[in-house]
DNA sequence: GGCCCTCTTTAGGGCCTT
């Protein structure tokens, strides 16, 4: 009821929020929590790759707390509230978008105190290459539970889509007028995102392949329709947990793909493989066997699995081979 | 494209994402 008041103010009724019911990170997470609404965590810096300026440093040794998510039980207000205004403040025209080089960068001078929120996400796309191709669908998944948790829509790409094959998305079904171009979408994003934060809240996302792959076409999203993303929006890849899982000793995992996750710890797969929302599922419980497998604290899993360096870094570093 | 591994490091191949 809620969500449908949302995108009646949005005129939205194309994208889809739902409820998920529970939060499997509360559960996960309990041994590294003294409170209910106190968890510690020791350090963001390290792991979390951000947008904005500076360049690339660790932080180390720092302390925060991450109360985790509570039910948003008045996001229906929350949304209610939105205003047009509010939504054109999130655009930033940028003057100079020549470049659509990625430029990560670790998190410099953030507050960690900060409450965090846990996003997994998933994009679909209409091919691999991220500066021809575009996001077709994107789902997220807010891991504290509760009314509206998830968000998912088709995007139409403008353009054809070549592998269909892949995840079943055709031209017919994303070029139609209830289906938003990314332009048009991108506000709305911002502002569930926002209205799942914390206030004054950061939010970290998490898929898998995200360094190479979600989050680089993520960026070359908004640059092209001349948006930045939020400053308190931070990336983290979950492949780098399935490598030490698969690393560990022991283990029989036989790849670090997603369906070999899924399959390894026996999870069932709810809807089609390689539409976002099933994947953005089926991530969310490989996240929390990984975890465990790991043993692995959300400080800990913040420490050990950051981007370090960014992307032209790396570049300027392989080039220079 | 980024990451990891190795038959490596003055490099190259395979995996993963769609």
């Amino acid at each position: 009821m809620r969500a449908a008041l949302c995108f009646s103010h949005f005129q939205l009724s194309r994208c889809q929020i739902h409820t998920f019911a529970g939060s499997w990170w509360k559960k996960v997470h309990n041994f590294s929590r003294k409170g209910e609404n106190s968890s510690k965590f020791q350090s963001l810096g390290p792991n979390i790759c951000s947008l904005h300026g500076g360049h690339s440093k660790r932080l180390n040794n720092i302390e925060g707390k991450n109360i985790i998510s509570r039910r948003v039980n008045n996001i229906g207000q929350q949304m209610a509230n939105l205003t047009q205004s509010s939504l054109n403040s999130s655009r930033v025209e940028i003057s100079e978008c020549k470049s659509v080089h990625i430029e990560q960068k670790i998190v410099e001078n953030e507050d960690i105190t900060k409450p965090i929120t846990i996003i997994v996400f998933d994009t679909e796309t209409s091919g691999l290459k991220r500066k021809d191709d575009r996001i077709i669908e994107i789902a997220l998944q807010d891991l504290s539970g509760g009314e509206n948790s998830t968000f998912q829509t088709l995007v139409n790409p403008d353009k054809i889509v070549t592998n269909s094959n892949i995840h079943g998305i055709s031209e017919d079904m994303v070029d139609l007028p209830e289906v938003p171009r990314m332009e048009a979408l991108i506000p709305i994003l911002v502002q569930y995102v926002k209205s799942r934060q914390k206030p004054g809240g950061q939010v970290l996302f998490i898929s898998h392949n995200c360094k190479s792959f979600d989050f680089p076409f993520l960026i070359n999203e908004f640059r092209r329709c001349f948006y930045e993303i939020p400053s308190d929006w931070h990336f983290l890849d979950a492949m780098s947990l399935a490598r030490a899982v698969k690393k560990a000793e022991g283990s029989e995992l036989s790849s670090i793909s997603l369906q070999s996750l899924r399959e390894y710890y026996k999870i069932p797969l709810i809807g089609e493989a390689h539409r976002a929302m099933a994947d953005v599922n089926v991530l969310a419980q490989v996240l929390q066997k990984m975890t465990h497998d790991l043993k692995l604290t959300v400080s800990g899993l913040l420490k050990s699995y950051a981007f370090t360096e960014t992307i032209d870094n790396s570049k300027k570093k392989k080039n220079s081979r």
